[in-house]
DNA sequence: GATCGTTGTTTCTTTAAGTATATAACGCTA
DNA sequence: TAGCGTTATATACTTAAAGAAACAACGATC
């Protein structure tokens, strides 16, 4: 048993892009021309045209430019829009198809019931969502303990129960995420302490925000990652934080959750 | 611009269940032979038929059974696993909405980019994710205070950054869910006492998993909602817990976040 | 045994969608 | 001005799918 799923843009509920309309822009993007691109689709000269004409009609901006006549006899172009439309397009089915795949292993057909599902599709509010691949796992009766390599070769323990690992399907090697809290990591100066089990990741200050009471700081972590803290105006001051300071960011084990 | 997405149910890659065979189960269901449930979908008696056949050959058990004469000329009812089918598609299809709804809502056609979204697809390792509406809302420069009240009418404040709750969109009167780790929970015996802004959430407890230094203690909250909480093995034996005691499970609003 | 309303099957018709083909218009090139 | 390859458009053809209608088989019921 298995879930499919095609994804569809519409624009005033009419279709504008689609799997095959995605391919054939593509042609276009690569051949200069829709007779050229709909030889290599392969479909109709009339149902490439009348694709196209669909496309631009509906979308507010133009999608491709087309010219009759002219050097060669004219030709067509994916417009700059167009282009940023078939790279969404992908985004979209990429997380899309992501979902299909979730969905289909967590229902079960013959018991008759999405099992442990909860909600597949959510966002949750925690700023710090680093992806990883799970390193190792242990588990004991009640606790569990993962620990992710991040994409920057750092590594990052969480401590959750057993059921989550169950629930989860954990194995060594998949990709997973690690989310916490800003509110839970503190920050410090030193890069060199090192506490009990805990997650210490350094890197640069990149940004300070100030509040009331609070200020969030955010650190670089490898090269595209980052970490948001959420520390007491006091404790920011006494640190002389600014940014551009290379900082550690410390998060308890315990405060990690996992992510699938 | 909207996202369109229709949900197929393969089986041996041949279409099995969908939106259109759904309703025909359900008129069938109904009125009890295929041919009153083809009229009523409205569709042709032959592609009701075909479409039966088909559900039928392709399923490991049988979703209908049919009886050609007797009482009424025969007729053809849906099987208990059918029915289960069918609402498990329905199960699945309000899971799928759902995602779409997000997807679309995270979409930004004319910059090009999907925004705040990082990954709508996740399950993540919380125990405790309880339902509920977002009853007040304050943010300040960094921080922000969200008041979820959930269906038992308790309510739960969570502390998250004022990106966060830009970030979910986060409205008075929105569906959200209350999410925080079993580790974070504290247990107490005492009903009436009352701690700085503590969220606490008392019920009988359900179930106790021991284990090597922890314990895994499950409490009911209002009808069928129950918090996980993991303590040390010390702690539970000091309280003395037992299943059936009356606890109070308490979380700092500091611990708990926010999805949608 | 006749009746009834259904399932199961066949055949023909209709319809929609796509394909193939032909051709005008176009604007640069030589 | 003729030639080129393209876009743009119309027309005819082909094919696949859906629908309509007709009818045999069936088995309880009267």
């Amino acid at each position: 048993m298995e879930l499919q799923s095609s994804l569809t843009l519409l624009s005033d509920n009419q279709p504008l892009l689609l799997e095959k309309r995605i391919r054939l822009l593509e042609a276009i993007e690569q051949h200069g021309s829709i007779s050229k691109a709909a030889k290599a689709v392969p479909m109709s000269y009339k149902a490439a045209w009348e694709a196209i004409d669909s496309i631009n009609n509906l979308s507010s901006k133009p999608v491709v430019e087309r010219e009759t006549g002219g050097k060669g006899g004219g030709g067509t172009v994916v417009t700059p829009y167009g282009k940023k439309l078939i790279e969404m397009f992908y985004l979209l089915k990429k997380q899309h198809q992501l979902f299909i795949d979730k969905l289909c292993e967590n229902a079960d057909f013959d018991s008759g019931d999405l099992g442990n599902l909860k909600r597949i599709a959510m966002q949750i509010s925690a700023r710090n969502q680093l992806q990883g691949r799970v390193l190792s796992l242990h588990t004991g009766e009640v606790s569990g303990r993962v620990v992710l390599e991040l994409k920057s070769k750092e590594r990052i323990t969480a401590n959750i129960t057993k059921d989550a690992v169950e629930n989860l399907g954990l194995r060594e090697g998949m990709d997973a995420v690690a989310i916490f809290k800003s509110s839970s990591v503190l920050v410090a100066k030193e890069e060199n302490l090192r506490l009990s089990a805990q997650n210490s990741l350094s890197g640069p200050i990149i940004q300070i925000t100030t509040g009331e009471v609070n200020v969030e700081v955010i650190a670089r972590i490898g090269q595209d990652e980052t970490i948001a803290a959420v520390i007491t105006k006091g404790a920011c001051e006494e640190l002389d934080l600014q940014v551009g300071n290379r900082v550690t960011m410390l998060v308890k084990s315990s405060s990690v959750m996992v992510g699938v």
